[in-house]
DNA sequence: AGGGTGACGACTC
DNA sequence: AGAGTCGCCACCC
């Protein structure tokens, strides 16, 4: 059996997140079946950091759109300038049209 | 086995 | 409307 821990499962949604769009932690884990371990998403999303392939964590955001990110600081910058490389518009550490450039995993993934 | 931590989220004042 | 506080759930020590 594959004892996918849940950040694994994190992990993998993250992975699925395609460029140019974003998601919040609460979505992925509301996906995952764990609407309230919305922090435990973040918490993984930190480790994805020390995790293998690397994890897309940039796209994921709070729910306000705004990158949190208070690890990590010194690469929180470079995610920044990665998302506007994806076509994102970060203004003020915040995603720009964020609603509109929102992709959730339990609408997009319903059925996958 | 227990306690503490933490990239959040929602409620309340 | 904005700021502050509490709660949740999984992982690490």
């Amino acid at each position: 059996m594959a004892e996918e821990n849940f950040f694994e499962r994190v992990y993998d949604v993250a992975r699925q997140i395609p460029a140019g769009r974003v998601t919040s932690y609460g979505a992925i884990a509301r996906y995952l079946g764990s609407a309230g371990s919305s922090r435990v998403v973040g918490y993984a999303m930190g480790a994805s950091l020390d995790i293998h392939p690397p994890v897309p964590a940039q796209r994921v955001v709070n729910r306000n759109g705004m990158i949190t990110g208070n690890l990590q600081q010194s690469g929180f910058k470079r995610r920044v300038q990665m998302l506007e490389s994806e076509g994102i518009t970060v203004e003020d550490e915040q995603v720009k049209d964020f609603k509109t450039l929102f992709w959730d995993p339990a609408t997009e993934l319903r059925s996958k």
